[in-house]
DNA sequence: CATTATTGATAGTATTACTATTATATTTGC
DNA sequence: GCAAATATAATAGTAATACTATCAATAATG
């Protein structure tokens, strides 16, 4: 199964876009460059105009494609958790040892994105930076209630829900399992980005990578 | 030794503001009553005419305290690290035990703040409520590194330190103590966001506290 | 009581975050 | 191969944001 495959099942919930970026290839240049400029400048200082400069388009032809920068942001977050969620299932099921499964698991979701397995418009290398960069700002406003019923941070929930089952086979009586979920998910993504930026308080560096860190944790806890 | 001799205690690094707040009358009403508006409207909709409106004085009367709102967050989340920073030192100091020790400082951090120990003009309940939702977006800049070279995250970092050293003194063979302590203060504010927000990927609930995920986590992760 | 510092009021600029309209391409269906 | 439909570009315009500058009015202090 080859990575064009594996975009076919990536499913992108209707309301995060107005128009589906993958139906053209102006959708597809605004999803390709918005990964590149939101790493270069940032999502505070990302707007509909630069991203048209930049891909020699106009503002308002994205505004077609999406309602405002946010969502576009939902949108690329969605899509990566899809890539995770698709590679975390299909590199962990063969595995038959459940401690090998989840370990498994664990490292797909924490570790660097490095390789150039680019997808025809997706650098995923690329997304993964902006993913640790941005990605807590896609939850983090006052809207998050509608938007988490509208299923905009389902693909998300859903890559959580798949650990907590690995992790409750491992150990069927810890009783923190989604806490233990979302904190490898959100706090790997933390790791990076101390990692990059405030040394002083982490341990991750070139030669101990934050999934490093959370194997042992992840050992350590569900040890009974 | 009351709140009020602790407040003589929060110095905050002059860079982050243009008037140091705590020598004014409008100051005080600054501080204070953003933390309330920030709380209602959340940062992203907060402006400084918004904050003006409220407290019947000018917004450009304000931005002689503060340069813009992402530094009035700076210095609204360094008063609460100073804050707790201080009863992690003082609530600790005569716990000889270190496990109880740095179980006593834990809690200090992943507690929610519910009572009303409201110091003269501001409202710690509030201001944890702030620290939750808005604390990460002080980090997550394309600034991060000069601010981080100014000191803007001083206090916070002195925050884990400490964590740090109460953890070591817990294990001196444990190798990730830094990244534990900075996974447990930033993951307790993201325990507490997915508790009132994302429910389903979380254990945490009106029974279960962050606080008790994480002790549990540290006793487990700290075991030989 | 005069000086100095602080605050308020007003105005103004550049940018952001859009919406609306119309013209021009491009695609597709017959 | 052409008409109809659709997509995109260009332009203009609005309201809000994020400031800066100036000057008048108050308040504090020595």
């Amino acid at each position: 199964m080859t990575l064009n495959n594996l975009s076919l099942k990536i499913q992108i919930n209707n309301n995060i876009f107005v128009k589906d970026p993958e139906t053209s290839s102006l959708g597809r240049k605004i999803i390709q460059e918005s990964i590149i400029l939101m790493d270069e400048i940032g999502f505070e200082n990302f707007t509909f105009k630069k991203l048209g400069e930049r891909i020699g388009s106009n503002e308002s032809s994205i505004y077609r494609y999406f309602e405002n920068k946010h969502k576009l942001l939902v949108y690329l977050s969605s899509w990566y958790w899809s890539w995770i969620e698709y590679r975390m299932v299909y590199e962990t099921n063969n595995i038959e040892n459940a401690i090998e499964k989840l370990k498994k698991a664990i490292t797909i979701v924490t570790e660097k994105i490095e390789d150039d397995t680019k997808t025809e418009h997706i650098n995923e290398a690329v997304l993964n930076k902006i993913i640790i960069a941005e990605f807590t700002k896609t939850l983090y406003t006052k809207e998050v209630d509608e938007e988490n019923k509208e299923d905009f941070f389902l693909i998300y929930k859903r890559v959580i829900y798949r650990l907590v089952t690995m992790i409750e086979a491992v150990n069927p009586v810890y009783v923190y399992s989604k806490s233990l979920a979302s904190s490898i998910v959100e706090g790997a993504l933390h790791q990076h980005f101390l990692k990059n930026h405030l040394q002083s308080i982490t341990n991750c560096n070139k030669e101990v990578s934050p999934t490093e860190f959370y194997l042992n944790l992840v050992s350590q806890t569900l040890k009974s």
